[in-house]
Order: C-alpha cells, then structure tokens, then sequence
DNA sequence: TTGACACATAGACGAATATCTATATAATAT
DNA sequence: ATATTATATAGATATTCGTCTATGTGTCAA
C-alpha cells in the first residue's frame, strides 16, 4: 500500500474510468456522487473504482456526515513516475547500466 | 503510437512479464531468444508482449540475419512518466488547477 | 533445395477485470 | 422508529488479456 510496485502502480492506471476519476478529484474533494454525475457509470461502480484507487495509495479519503470524499494524491504520483523513470532509464543518457545477471550486448 | 496516450501507456506497463522484459532490454539489445531463457514463459507469449510495447512505442527493433534485438526507449519512459506527472499532478504544491467543468470543493 | 533456426501469427483456453443489479450499512431527517 | 440519502459490498456476466500449442514465414547453411 505504501511501499512502491510498479505493476500495481500501472494496473491502477490502466483503465479510462478509473483516470476519469483521478483527473475529476486531481486538485479537489470530491464525493461519489459527485463523481457518478459526471461519469457514465453506475456508482457501485465507481465506488469499485475507487475502492483500487484506495487500496493503491493513489486517493485519501475523508468522511463528513453520509458523504465521503475523495481527492487525488498528488505527491504519490509524482513519486511513482519518478520511480518508473528511475527503474526503466537509469543514467539516461550513458550507456552503462546497473544490471548484473544479463550479458551486455550493444549495438556491436 | 507516437502519440501519447495515458491509458495506453499504463496498459502496456500493466504486466509483470512485460515490465520483466522491458527491465531486460533497459540500456542493451536483447534478441527475443535471449528474452526468452531469461523468462519463464514460451516464445510465442514473449513475441506477443514484444508486439504489444512495439505497438505503444516502448521498444525499438532492429533486424539482424535471423535474429531481431529489442530495446527499450528510455527517452519514450521518462516522456510518457514526465506526461503523466503533468497529467494528475499539475501545479503540485499550489492550491489552483486549470479545470474548469467540476467546481471547486475544498476541504470546507 | 532441403533442413535447421529465429521469430511471428492464429486460435484456444482460463484467469482477471469492468460492469451491472440487488442488497447491506451507515448517517440523517421526519 | 421509519424513511431517505450516500456509499459499500456481493454476486452475476461479459469482455479483456496472458498464456499455451500449433503453424506460418523468413534467413541461413549444407
């Protein structure tokens, strides 16, 4: 949950609905219903959705009276795509990597 | 395919086969025999999961006699992340965003 | 030309997943 | 207490997807 896994990370990304509904709770709360208005959803569904999202650390939550709230955790997801670069282009620009089990061969 | 869809970026890290061989032709050529004894999984399934990150421009190809060699598109990864990052994280630490069809509702 | 090798493609199959309807749970209002 | 509203959960279903076997295609050597 709070510990990085790029596979998770990317299956969390990996659907329409599911971006839909960071991009609406990027920068704002949002409740459920609010989400299901702007969707072409039903809300079990988004709750689905947003029950991933939950589990992956990519939204917070918060509950006030009979309605929930969900936002976009912003600072997670720069630190994911951080980390994907970082896993899939070490040194960017150099040709030397830090792997040690497969043979080098490049463009001979 | 030289266009940056987010969805379809995720789908094609959304795999831990993938996410394996793309971790194998980080910074090197690898020909798909290679990919294969270093994964547990057929030739065909390889060839397959190589078609699919061709396909999302993650991999480069280069023929050789009998052999094609892959590797990975490091510049395409850091692009694709930084695009992503833009996406779900504009502005990180300021409370504004450039939305303009949901309206604001912040924590109260 | 024939055979061997490297890879791609086709088709089948099971597992994962996105969606739905129905229902449970929890909070509030009457 | 009861009804209403907001959300979550359960279960069913259809589609997507990862993997396999079988086979096609292209290259090279004998």
């Amino acid at each position: 949950m709070t510990m990085f896994d790029a596979v998770e990370f990317a299956k969390a990304l990996a659907d329409e609905t599911r971006q839909k509904i960071m991009k609406l709770c990027c920068c704002e709360w949002c409740s459920v219903t609010q989400l299901v208005e702007q969707l072409n959803v039903t809300q079990p569904t988004v709750s689905h959705h947003l029950a991933i999202l939950r589990d992956t650390g990519l939204v917070s939550v918060r509950h006030e009276g009979k309605q929930t709230f969900y936002t976009l955790n912003q600072a997670r997801i720069v630190a994911c795509c951080g980390q994907l670069m970082v896993k899939f282009a070490p040194d960017e620009n150099q040709g030397d990597n830090q792997q040690n089990e497969t043979n080098q061969q490049t463009t001979s």
